[in-house]
DNA sequence: AATAAATACTTGAAAATGTCAACTATTGAG
DNA sequence: CTCAATAGTTGACATTTTCAAGTATTTATT
């Protein structure tokens, strides 16, 4: 992917392939979205990577160090992973004393994810960075703009739209 | 990722992980964006798959279909793709008589990518396909935020913002 | 109350996708 | 002219995703 960071396929670079951006994909909102959470998901893997965390593990880690004290199949639902991958990242973050699995006293069938002391220090250290980066990265956007944007992809990302889509 | 179509996570729903959504992780712009593209990822399957088709070979045909012409490096760049992977739809399109490789006029090195007649005919249908689909799934937004939400992508997906991050 | 179906977590196999190295032919820079 | 960079390709290897099946527990049905 780090061989994907150059801007090659951008308008206005001078580069080869900015006569792409008039076709119909290069205005196709679904495709803009996709492009976006790439250059995005790209840059989190680098601010991350100093903390030995990735952007699902640092997801995991920050739900697990707030009150919230999730189930696996909270964040499996949640962070639309299969329940397996969850126990594969719990299983990382427990192996590196970041969070450790408790009973769940709702339901014995389940654990709920708690952070250790480590984990809450380390995921501390590592929000500051990510809301630099964050700042930095939507700061092309006005306040408004950002607002705006938070707005819009709140309803489309908890699925506000799916119910048409599912009919 | 069929499994994960439910929405199981969402708030408003009365499922189980809908207090997490309260978490700093439910209110990161970075983590709404990579939620919005998994859904809009998971219906473009759905409704692409019909046609034999999936969201990056839609893409490359849909290019290939278009006056651009493009180089499979173009594509490549414009994709994000590395460049064995851009070789690999093509030659999965091209079996299927979909496109065609023809050598590049202006760099001998160089391929560039066309669709077929029947192509052509396929991605003119799936398309009428996916603009209903893209019109459902973003009509919890009026037009005017749509226009804005379209306005910030845009300039998100250009890597307009990438120059913060990588230097 | 008993039985059946559904669910949480887990393990592990298989499938799919991503990354990277190395190659040939061609182009561009010095 | 020489050499470095580039386009496309192949294929090996790494990583991620999907899915099946198991045990224990909870919920729904009879």
């Amino acid at each position: 992917m780090a061989a994907q960071q150059t801007n090659d396929g951008d308008p206005g670079t001078g580069s080869s392939a900015e006569r792409l951006w008039s076709t119909s994909v290069g205005n196709d909102l679904a495709f803009l979205l996709a492009r976006a959470n790439a250059l995005s998901l790209a840059r989190m893997h680098t601010v991350l990577a100093p903390f030995g965390l990735r952007t699902r593990s640092y997801s995991v880690l920050s739900i697990a160090a707030s009150d919230a004290r999730p189930s696996q199949r909270e964040l499996s639902d949640f962070l639309r992973l299969d329940p397996s991958q969850i126990v594969s990242l719990i299983d990382q973050l427990e192996g590196a004393g970041l969070v450790r699995r408790e009973p769940d006293p709702r339901d014995r069938r389940a654990n709920v994810v708690v952070a250790t002391d480590a984990g809450r220090a380390l995921v501390e250290e590592a929000r500051r960075t990510v809301i630099d980066s964050d700042r930095a990265w939507f700061a092309v956007l006005s306040e408004d703009e950002r607002e705006q944007l938070f707005s819009a992809l709140h309803r489309l990302a908890t699925g506000a739209a799916a119910q048409f889509a599912d009919a």
